[in-house]
DNA sequence: GATTCTTTTGCAAACGATTGCAAGATTCCT
DNA sequence: AGGAATCTTGCAATCGTTTGCAAAAGAATC
């Protein structure tokens, strides 16, 4: 009696059956008021809770996500292509992240990253969903995994994808109209006047491929020249050698370039003024993402907008949607032209 | 008999108890086998070893943690403080954090994140190690939370947080030396010639008001005056606008600026470029963190590296050395001065 | 071949929360 | 007051793995 009104402030209570000896109820009344069901009492109900406040008592997640066969927990998986490090410092997976986490947090679901190495771990995406920790799984970018994916959704609902769609893709994706942004892209660099284009970046992912593509569009329509792929790791330091390459190379044979990413883009403007090449006169430039550093660049950026915000919000919205058993359309999103001053 | 072989492959096998049936053994035995101990028979462990991989097992994870009393997850939270937006783009949190995930796969863990707000969740860190799905926790900044922090810290061992060293503190941290590496950048201002000296920041965050405070260290004794603090926000779009205005307002009595952070310091100088002041001639500039748009900027940035790589190498192998019971001590990183041509 | 040691296995009790079912306590009607 | 209807509560099984203990099987010894 007094005794237990005495000890409580010292007993440590780590469960819910600890907490229920002290309340004086069963265990399962103590799950219930907590949980906020309408079958316990009030009274008992405000007492259970103050008891749980005094003590700081939080049910273990582990136990209640077992026995209720869900965690709460939505995974998130950058599967790193080619290049490994490609993109540790890629602020657009980055900013992405933080979006998710935010946009997850705010639907009461935690978030589980994993970075992923396809190429020495086959398994890596079976291992993610199977371990029983998640109940959905966000795939940021498809890098070269996209047949992986796709025999995955065969027999998995709770995954959403973010990257390129493809006509008759199985797996439910969000993501910018990637071809369209590269004819905006194009069309903007002619406009300026440029007329023998480059494409500076890795045309291996998907969805660098297609923005090439979207320019390879325009470029055709207007009985030009094929643009010149010239291809390049993402990661700035080998970027930066290989940008000053191609320069070398082919810098005043080409009145236009069209990067696969702002960051790429930056990198090319420091290259071409140091081999003396000016921007926009000699050469027009294009970037892709709008990210900050689109703004900061000497001259400003010319790119193509991603809102990644809503790419974020779609993303958890559609993951929602399927665990609720809805099915799933993808969802894609339209790029925006920035006409800045290299372009 | 012909029958399991038959069966075997359209038989879902979710637990381990499924996968005892089919190799004809106890779910204990299973569990050792799948678990590598040296108990059990090397031609049984073989024979569960395949059926596991033909059938893609996985043990439940939620239910291992729950016997084992640990997850296998490292909780990694973001404290934002303030400016509740301010490490959203905020790329060195991003580069952090990536290593992190990197560091901690390596050794087996997984990575839960969580961003929160402590203004409105008071009770974001014991809610986080309370939940049970953690085995330790990596604050990633104390913001203004150090008191919090500290308080936890008497009771919970496996926590490390990146931040700033405060004499005779009690949390485990690991962090750049802020204090000494704002000397680094004054020195290195004053020695490029300039005189009057301002800070460009927020001095709330612990970090930036050491970096702020060693700067003021050298203004001291140097017999120069007092450093001038403009204080400013992080997120770039509220940040612009400040810089302007308070460079129209100080911008020609000082000639040397000290930013908190690159990010700042590249904001900064497209905003002195704006007003007409030349960088290094009119205004000496100096970052700190030393991020990819450091060499990026024109022209590209003096500022103080800090090792992020080796900071998350810290953290994750702090906290290991805790969760094995040892006692550790603070890791304090010695900033580099990195000179390019801002100052 | 009997006895003692090792290996290898199975049994069953945890881990901590949730929930269907049924019993006990209240309330409401007539 | 007696009985039906409604609220609250407790009981005990369950989620899927792990692990101490003891039994069974095999190997080694005399």
């Amino acid at each position: 009696m007094a005794d237990s009104d005495e000890s409580s402030a010292r007993v440590t209570v780590r469960t819910i059956t600890d907490l229920a000896r002290l309340a004086g109820v069963s265990p399962g009344t103590v799950s219930r008021a907590l949980a906020g069901k309408s079958l316990v009492n009030t009274r008992t109900r405000e007492k259970i809770e103050a008891l749980a406040r005094e003590h700081g008592f939080r049910p273990n997640q582990m136990a209640s996500g077992l026995r209720r066969q869900k965690t709460g927990v939505i995974g998130v998986v950058i599967p790193l292509g080619h290049d490994i490090r490609q993109q540790i410092s890629d602020s657009f997976f980055m900013t992405l992240l933080g979006h998710l986490a935010d946009e997850l947090t705010t639907h009461g679901y935690d978030l589980m990253l994993r970075r992923v190495v396809p190429e020495s771990d086959p398994d890596w995406l079976d291992r993610f969903i199977g371990s029983g920790m998640i109940d959905g799984v966000i795939v940021i970018g498809q890098s070269d995994q996209f047949e992986r994916i796709e025999d995955v959704a065969d027999g998995y609902r709770s995954m959403v994808v973010w990257g390129n769609h493809t006509e008759g893709q199985r797996h439910c994706v969000v993501g910018t109209d990637n071809r369209l942004g590269g004819r905006m892209a194009a069309e903007r660099l002619i406009a300026a006047g440029a007329r023998r284009l480059a494409f500076l970046g890795d045309t291996g992912p998907m969805e660098f491929a297609a923005r090439f593509a979207g320019a390879q569009d325009v470029a055709a329509r207007m009985g030009l020249p094929a643009i010149l792929p010239l291809s390049t790791h993402l990661s700035p330091d080998r970027a930066s050698a290989e940008i000053a390459q191609h320069l070398a190379e082919h810098g005043r044979n080409i009145d236009g370039i069209f990067a696969a990413t702002d960051t790429l883009a930056a990198l090319c403007l420091t290259e071409l003024r140091a081999q003396g090449l000016a921007v926009p006169d000699d050469v027009k430039l294009a970037g892709f993402d709008d990210l900050p550093i689109a703004r900061q660049t000497v001259p400003p950026l010319t790119t193509v907008r991603q809102d990644i915000a809503a790419g974020a919000r779609g993303l958890v919205d559609l993951l929602l949607r399927r665990l609720a058993g809805e099915a799933t359309e993808s969802f894609v999103l339209p790029p925006e032209l920035v006409v800045r001053e290299t372009a």
